[in-house]
DNA sequence: GTTTGATTGAAACGAACGTTTGAAACAATT
DNA sequence: AATTGTTTCAAACGTTCGTTTCAATCAAAC
């Protein structure tokens, strides 16, 4: 065993997304990460330490890869409205993309993120405001100035809609292969980014007073 | 306490839609039902057998509605290519509207709902494929007819897509109001619908090969 | 009024949970 | 070689879980 600590977070990671935080328990974890029962609270305290280094080991690099596309693009366009697909790709695409990287948790850390949002453990949510407050303003801020004609309680309802379509997307890798008959590729990672980022902007610059049926 | 089994079933459908399944137990249940601890395994034969039960209970009169509402628009339009704003609207509506029937489960029912889809619980999946299996293949069906020149394996990623958006927008009745700032208001139910319906409908309809960025 | 079947009640069952303990094993320094 | 601090180990702690038991209670039929 090269590293205890490792070695339980690879496996808390690959059970809290795939049976949940509460289903989870850590004779299961030390079980797959082949260690002693105590080793947990060793290491992390407890089970709510646990849960707070797992998000915080993927969630934190997630963010600064956001933040640094998004800074990326500021710098190459100035600090004035930003194209909405660029914002759109500097959210998305790191979170798939690192969800290809077996050393960054490769779908487990997928699900794991999808997850998270509905989660309706209340620490997993303190950890989560924590963890995302400080990005999400970011990037709020920048569609509010890509889409200055949309009122702003309907671009939080947007955002809202477009959250729940990444979180699902991300936290489900079998039903869609599942209901499409084997159509959809779930693993097809670049294609994910493009498709969602296009079904998003189309959604976000839907003019606001169409409600009448096509 | 005028029948037992009824207020199991709305003391559970409360928890588990708060709290999740699994985090929810029998005595949690039973302390706000106000009824013996062996009431539930006498009632329902055990916990598995309630959650069952609680599902049971309001998605077969929600897809009854869904399905009356796509027969009805078939009915007026032929069975062609229907509107997709209409299609959206038949699956989407009866969802929203439900949830504020204090009859009908009111909050607690539009959580579990949005909660449905990412609950980790095996026999959860199992019971939700059971429930929505032949509803959502109509869906998809009148989906493809409306969308006549979308390929299906894009069809398959928006209707994910938006399945996302509905679920968590369902799941989610506080997050959005603190976010915004109280600006949203998750109780208008009406604006959700036509809100929700409009996201996805731009959505679906968006050209495929829109690959470059505005 | 008695009997029968359905429901409720208090108490306990074994199992699994997160956590703690204290000794053993290990690693690194003196 | 002895010592110190860190990590691992087997075992047990008390609690809570879903479930079961069996007597008490109720409602209705005879």
């Amino acid at each position: 065993m090269v590293d205890t600590k490792t070695a339980i977070l690879d496996a808390a990671e690959h059970l809290f997304s795939s049976k949940g935080f509460d289903a989870t328990s850590l004779r299961d974890i030390n079980a797959i990460a082949q260690v002693n029962l105590a080793a947990v609270n060793y290491h992390f305290g407890s089970k709510d330490g646990l849960i707070q280094s797992v998000l915080e080991r993927r969630i934190v690099p997630l963010n600064i890869e956001r933040l640094r596309l998004l800074d990326q693009c500021e710098a190459r366009l100035g600090n004035d409205a930003l194209p909405l697909n660029e914002i759109l790709e500097a959210l998305i695409a790191p979170a798939v993309r690192l969800s290809r990287d077996p050393k960054a948790g490769g779908e487990d850390f997928m699900r794991l993120l999808g997850r998270l949002f509905i989660e309706p453990n209340p620490k997993v949510q303190t950890i989560l405001e924590a963890l995302f407050g400080e990005t999400g303003r970011r990037f709020i801020k920048a569609l509010k100035q890509s889409l200055p004609n949309l009122p702003e309680v309907e671009l939080f309802w947007r955002v809202n809609f477009a959250t729940g379509a990444m979180a699902h997307t991300l936290c489900d890798t079998s039903r869609l292969e599942f209901i499409s008959g084997g159509v959809c590729d779930p693993n097809d990672a670049e294609g994910i980014i493009h498709r969602l980022v296009a079904f998003i902007a189309a959604g976000m610059r839907e003019p606001v007073s169409a409600t009448h049926t096509l």
